[in-house]
DNA sequence: CAGTATATTGACGTTTACGTAAACGTCAAT
DNA sequence: ATTGACGTTTACGTAAACGTCAATATACTG
C-alpha cells in the first residue's frame, strides 16, 4: 500500500468527486498536508475518509461524523475534561447505533413480509391460470 | 386506540411539527382523508408515518422511503410487472440494510476501542498521581 | 514550446427537508 | 363579541451537502 495519495486517487477509490473531498476539508473532517499547494493525503487521512463515508451510509450529518472522527484522537488526550466529554459522546453514538440496529431489524422483517406476499401472488398469476397464455 | 387522528395529535406523538407532516403529504408519502378541508389520519396513515420516521432514522431520503412505503400496497398488486418490480426493489432495500448493518457493527467496534482507551487514561489520571490534589 | 493532464481557489447553482411568517377560516368558551 | 386554540394555503427563507463552472497554476510530454 502506498504511503500517500493524491486527491483524485482517493476520489476514484471511494467513488466520490474531488469537490466532495475538498468540501470535507472545508468542514474540518480532513486536513491533508500540502506540497506546494497540492494536497497530500496520508494513510491516516485515507482512513478518516473511509470512516467518514461509513458515517454517511448511516445517514449521519457531517458535523456528527466530524465529532466521532475526532474521538479517535481525543482518546489519547491529556485533559480529564476532554476524556470525560469524549466518553459521553461515545455513549451517545452507541445509543444512536443501537436504535439504528433496531430499525434495521424491523425493516428487514417488513421487507421479508412484502417479498413473501409478492412471490405468492406471482406464483398465482404465472402458475395456475391460462389468462396470458399464448 | 383511536380510529382517527388530527395532524397535531400525530405531531405530538412522534415529536415532529405539523409542517413536517404536511410536507410529507406534499411529497406523496401520506394521503390523509379530508373532513371539510381538515386532514383526518387513519391508523393506517399513522403506521405509514411511523415507518417513514424509521426510514429517516436510517438516513434514507424521502423518495426512497416513499418507494418502500408503496411496496406495502404493491405487494397486493394485480399486475405481474408491478409485482416483479417490487420484488427487485425489495432486494435493493435489503442490500442497503445489510450494508448499514455492517457499518454499524464496525462503528460499534471502533467506539468500544475508543471508550476503552479513554477509560484507561482517565483511570491513570484520577487514580495514581497527586498532580491535581488539593 | 504548445498541448494535455492534474491541481488549485473562488463563486454561484441545486436539491433536500423542512422552518417561519402571513393571512385567513372554524369553533368553543368567556 | 372577542379571545384562543386549532386548522388551512401560499410563499419565501435556510442549512446541509455537494455539483458545476471559470480562471489560474504546475508538471510532463511529444
Amino acid at each position: 500500500m502506498q504511503e500517500t495519495f493524491t486527491i483524485s486517487e482517493l476520489g476514484k477509490e471511494f467513488g466520490i468527486t474531488t469537490r466532495a473531498i475538498r468540501f470535507y476539508e472545508d468542514k474540518q473532517l480532513l486536513s491533508p498536508l500540502r506540497e506546494g499547494n497540492k494536497r497530500i493525503y496520508t494513510r491516516s487521512d485515507r482512513t478518516r475518509l473511509k470512516l467518514l463515508l461509513r458515517g454517511k451510509r448511516l445517514g449521519w450529518p457531517l458535523d456528527e461524523i466530524r465529532d466521532v472522527l475526532n474521538m479517535y484522537e481525543a482518546g489519547h488526550a491529556g485533559e480529564l475534561q476532554q476524556l470525560e466529554y469524549t466518553c459521553r459522546k461515545v455513549e451517545e453514538s452507541r445509543q444512536q447505533l443501537e436504535q439504528q440496529k433496531l430499525d434495521i431489524e424491523a425493516s428487514m422483517a417488513d421487507l421479508a413480509t412484502i417479498e413473501k406476499r409478492c412471490r405468492e401472488r406471482i406464483k398465482l398469476i404465472t402458475g395456475s391460470s391460462d389468462e396470458n397464455a399464448a
